[in-house]
DNA sequence: TCAAAAGTGTTATAGGTACACCCATGT
DNA sequence: ACATGGGTGTACCTATAACACTTTTGA
């Protein structure tokens, strides 16, 4: 960059708003912010990375990167999500864009959050260039993040779990063949609450799109649960008419 | 964001990636773009400019521009609306970021959408410098427009009936002293679709933040309807308890 | 036979839908 | 008195919530 935030700040100040020529407009950079759910057994994380350059280095901080020039939105989004997880096929969707004149130090770059959720067992965190350490973190116990990545992963949170009512984002987390007290559980942990188990299966039976397999759990100490699968096509098919998941 | 400039480059030079100077993330800018929805007596429609200098001169747009080097989005996105319309304090949303690469002619522009509704009666649209043309047009008489404009419409539609389920976005337009009648054609329009006129009235009595008036309609050929208003305080009391509007 | 979790059924209440009817005003 | 839209009540039906009960397995 050749101009820092500051020296750029007051030759606006002294100009005429209406007159800065158009090269200036092109000076800003833009990046993507990824807000990655992990899931596993009624446990709900993040994924955080630990910066290893300035500014904030040493602080925690969303995945993210610099959107290539020759790169689409979401696109960068996939690939920040691909390079730190190796998980490919994830659907990712962008909540929010943040641009606050001051959110970065080193100059004006907006960034547009995104956000996924994955299974997060046995998914070793890649190690990565620009980050020192990567870990998930318990949504409990968030350290202090750089920039305004706080307010971001709010925002995802709250995203999540409208998502999570309109859309079987499970899918891709639960295991294939899963039970419906997982499918309970999952519900559970993203608002946080119980539901009861009649009702909740009550509700299930009209999302025609969960279907019973010929099979059953082993080798459990109790009565075996029988196991279901997404149907994708039905799921398609029975989509327009909306569905509404509000234990 | 989680790489500096620096630590971006040389990361790639590192890793042998691309070799992408690092001006080049610093060459492509962002803009902001509106969709103005104008609602008046079951009237929908929305606020078009026509675009006066290239690319896609003659074409009608939505109204919009690179955001300042010194302004945050929501300020950027306000400015185009007073502009436009010398109107003030109304509330805006941002609904999504559109950042395709070829989706401006001159160079690599991203574009945050926000969309906000207001009284379209009696506002004549202001000429702009950067408008040949400003106009109401009808939804379903929309003509072709510049860049992915119409994408963009299309999502701020399908945004302005979420938003119209769980916020009384029709605060700032309807009148003042409204009736009931009038909000329930309000909503009649957006979702362009009838309801019952009973069953409208005790979905509201829920909602505590309309407020009755000790005043009624004047010289209408009929039974005079009560006044009713908006109750900011009582709202923001309730807000967190949620309401839910889809009859 | 017991513990543990699966799976089903019952009931009371709340909320939604459809519709009918009465009311106040200007002409 | 009648046309017009305002305003209210009722009866039916479905959805929800709370809870109890039965079933199947391993130990």
């Amino acid at each position: 960059m050749t101009t820092t935030s500051r020296a750029f700040k007051s030759r606006i100040q002294q100009e005429d708003l209406y007159s800065i020529p158009i090269d200036e407009f092109f000076k800003s950079a833009f990046s993507v912010d990824c807000v990655i759910f992990g899931y596993h057994e009624r446990q709900l994380k993040v994924l955080l990375i630990e910066r290893g350059t300035e500014p904030y280095e040493g602080f925690w901080a969303l995945p993210g990167d610099l959107v290539y020039p020759y790169e689409d939105l979401d696109s960068a989004a996939s690939r920040v999500l691909n390079d730190l997880t190796t998980l490919s096929d994830i659907p990712i969707r962008q909540i929010h864009t943040f641009g606050k004149v001051d959110r970065h130090p080193l100059g004006r770059v907006i960034t547009v959050a995104y956000t996924a959720i994955v299974e997060m067992q046995d998914l070793t965190p890649q190690a990565s260039s620009w980050a020192a350490a990567t870990k998930w973190h318990s949504l409990k116990r968030i350290p202090k993040l750089a920039f305004d990545h706080r307010e971001i992963l709010n925002k995802a949170l709250g995203e999540l779990q409208e998502m999570v009512k309109h859309e079987p984002v499970w899918n891709k987390v639960l295991p294939e063949k899963f039970t419906l007290t997982q499918l309970q559980e999952f519900y559970e942990t993203i608002f946080n609450k119980t539901f009861d188990k009649g009702n909740f299966r009550k509700k299930l039976q009209d999302f025609k799109f969960i279907t019973k397999l010929d099979e059953a759990q082993q080798n459990v100490s109790h009565r075996p649960s029988l196991l279901y699968r997404f149907n994708e096509k039905k799921y398609l098919e029975q989509k327009n008419k909306g569905f509404f998941f509000d234990l």
